[in-house]
DNA sequence: TATATTTGTGTAACCCGCACACAAATGCCC
DNA sequence: GGGCATTTGTGTGCGGGTTACACAAATATA
């Protein structure tokens, strides 16, 4: 008896906005199973394409985004996931900009939208399972590596990034001590320009060096920043 | 057109002894393709069984062997990966007492051996990627878990895991040192017996207290080991 | 009996993480 | 225009933890 197992792919994308925090991509389901639930963007994998293609190629298709990082999560296999027939869905998390792309509902979707972490409607399948197990590796990926800055403009204020920080670990950090440390990497650079958002004192611009991150990186460096 | 690909599952198998180091268990395969090539345990998923069922499934039929303690590792999926048709793999991490069993070939495999991770032999289709990564993983792993002690006897000198732990991240540790970190998480009991190998003062045995470490870790206790 | 081998143990220096408060620059309201 | 609220920006000191380091004890072996 052959084996009759499908293969899908399903992506977690994070974006973050200082103001309304860090949220996640979510497309309204037009059919059946789930009709009108919202869920995780995903499909099946083509018979030519690898993993992490046919992810990106859902991306583009059902919410019009590409993701400037991508990695894989975690592989979802339990028999009876999917009600109709055996799906075993391997899935990734990706970090974007949100305001570098106009998200669209595409076929099969009847709508595409943020949705704050902390305020996730009902989902689809296993798919809230599936976004706690991202947010979960998320918490842990940033305390070791530098992917913050996937979710940052190009050039941001100090404070953004603290922001980016304080939402992600859901606690509060001493703004002196977190700039020393990440500052001491020597992989983020201060700008000579400033922005001013609303009150305050105008803030400098700050940009990550990705090559001089790379090139420490090299060199056996590493970077833990919290317990 | 229907997806035709087939999933299948491997496991990198981690066993260890204080002569012999770290090892890994592999498969010498009987048939086409790659016949005579030693790989690693593993085979199609069928489709009524979990992930991890299929694993331990195959591990028993074609090495003979429980592994004490397994996880996910990683999802393959080029296409071209397996030279007959689409076949994504996912991926495996075991830890297990070599001494707690009699390995054996049964059908599919020619043979079934251990095999030191620093004297690997050519191995088939991508698995040599795979076993690099996984032990990527695990040395990463024994950092901020305390797994190691899967591979060591119930009762153990404490040298051993120093020993273990040495082999592991290829690098020499302050005896001192070391056992001050690890005896101070708690988790860790030193026993009135003793044991005697070879030459040398005799060695107190020590035992890993599971239910105190999952205590300490409900308490939201963290432990990283090392940089 | 002497030698080699392995286990077992404490202290002092140093570095890193953490706590902590006030001034500077701007927007906004009156 | 002045005062107030808001946000950014910056240094020091204390304490705890990590690291470096050496010699005695217990046994096998020659």
């Amino acid at each position: 008896m052959p084996q009759s197992i499908k293969v899908s792919v399903d992506a977690v994308v994070f974006g973050y906005d200082p103001e309304e925090g860090v949220s996640v991509l979510l497309i309204k389901r037009k059919y059946e199973p789930f009709q009108k639930f919202w869920a995780l963007p995903g499909g099946l994998v083509e018979d030519t394409e690898s993993l992490e293609e046919a992810v990106r190629r859902e991306l583009k298709e059902e919410a019009g985004i590409d993701v400037t990082y991508l990695e894989q999560l975690y592989s979802f296999g339990k028999p009876d996931r999917d009600p109709r027939n055996r799906v075993i869905s391997v899935t990734y998390y990706g970090l974007v900009r949100p305001k570098d792309f106009q998200i669209s509902a595409q076929t099969d979707a009847e709508d595409v939208a943020w949705f704050n972490i902390k305020k996730l409607p009902r989902l689809a399948f296993d798919h809230k399972h599936i976004v706690d197990t991202a947010i979960k590796r998320l918490r842990g990926k940033i305390a070791y590596e530098p992917i913050g800055f996937e979710l940052l403009d190009k050039k941001f204020p100090f404070s953004d990034l603290e922001k980016l920080y304080q939402a992600l670990l859901d606690q509060n950090l001493d703004r002196r001590n977190f700039k020393k440390k990440i500052m001491a990497y020597g992989f983020l650079e201060e700008l000579d320009e400033s922005i001013q958002r609303g009150a305050g004192r105008p803030a400098k611009l700050h940009q990550f060096n990705k090559k001089k991150y790379f090139e420490l990186k090299e060199n056996g460096y590493n970077f833990d920043l919290f317990l």
